[in-house]
DNA sequence: AAAAAGGTTGACGTATACGTAAACGGTAAC
DNA sequence: GTTACCGTTTACGTATACGTCAACCTTTTT
């Protein structure tokens, strides 16, 4: 499995899928500078190949962790401290225990989040048929509305 | 329903359920600060008794509905929008036809998060399971270990 | 050789969501 | 009356997560 390569290595490939910052940028709908910013923070770290920074798979992986995270409320911070006690924690009782507890708390967290979750998708639905109801009533009665499919229709008379 | 109260107002008494600004922050662990602020952001706006504000159960509700929105990662903005959207689209169908859309949004938002939420939920939860399992190989193999339970077992030569 | 298309490191700017302190007003208790 | 406690406005400070230049390399294309 882990035996030397016998093949030449010929200039970029260095035995895996690669990306370059500007195609992981392209794919994830990110700037560039969001993803230097995730590294300057610890959140990743790219090889380099002479000053330019080369992701490979688990690269990728963590930023897709990254941006789902964020996605749910997690700060970078929290992310950088769930990795490395990722990395950290293959081996010692403690580190284990430690790391277990974390899990803990955070599943808690996101229990918690569920249900705010699905509270708020109750009520939105229900503001939604409420919405529909009244839209229908309305459409029964009067006919004689023009302008229909607006999309912003906020106030008409500004500066 | 509307007809005049043929009660006399007894000083504090503005006919319903009230809670000073300290009593909301109190029963949400927040900061009077914060609550101020979400009323200069435009997101509360309680009577005024004298110079002091004076919440009512809806403020309550709407403070709730912030509080929660935070937590499901909602700014401020997009709040303050969603309850000037509600508050004004009770009538005219150009409105409520653009609520509509904007609710439709958000459904989809919160479905995507859902997505996020349950995909994390499980992975947290197999790297739970992955970790009591190295535990216990660890505990059956090395019974010699002292030093269980620590809270925080970071770097202990640190400066 | 010159331009275009990527990459690099600073360094400063910005929006959000408050924290914190100052300086003040009202009123209830001692 | 003064201490304590609650409230008020004004204003500046702060952490997070980048955006936005600037100024500079490479490498490829023309």
């Amino acid at each position: 499995m882990t035996h030397p390569q016998p093949f030449v290595l010929r200039d970029n490939d260095t035995g895996g899928t690669t990306y370059t910052i500007g195609e992981l940028a392209r794919e994830f709908g990110i700037t560039t500078r969001a993803i230097r910013f995730y590294e300057d923070e610890g959140l990743l770290s790219p090889q380099r190949v002479g000053s330019k920074r080369l992701y490979r798979r688990r690269d990728r992986a963590r930023l897709k962790l990254i941006l789902r995270g964020k996605r749910l409320g997690f700060t970078l911070a929290e992310m950088r401290e769930a990795f490395e006690l990722y990395d950290e924690a293959h081996g010692e009782a403690r580190q284990l225990k430690y790391y277990l507890s974390v899990l803990e708390e955070k599943r808690a967290q996101l229990l918690q989040q569920r249900q705010d979750l699905e509270e708020t998708l109750e009520e939105l639905e229900q503001s939604y048929s409420h919405c529909r109801q009244l839209l229908e009533t309305q459409e029964r009665q009067g006919k004689a509305t023009e302008e229909k499919d607006l999309p912003a229709p906020r106030s008409s008379t500004g500066t």
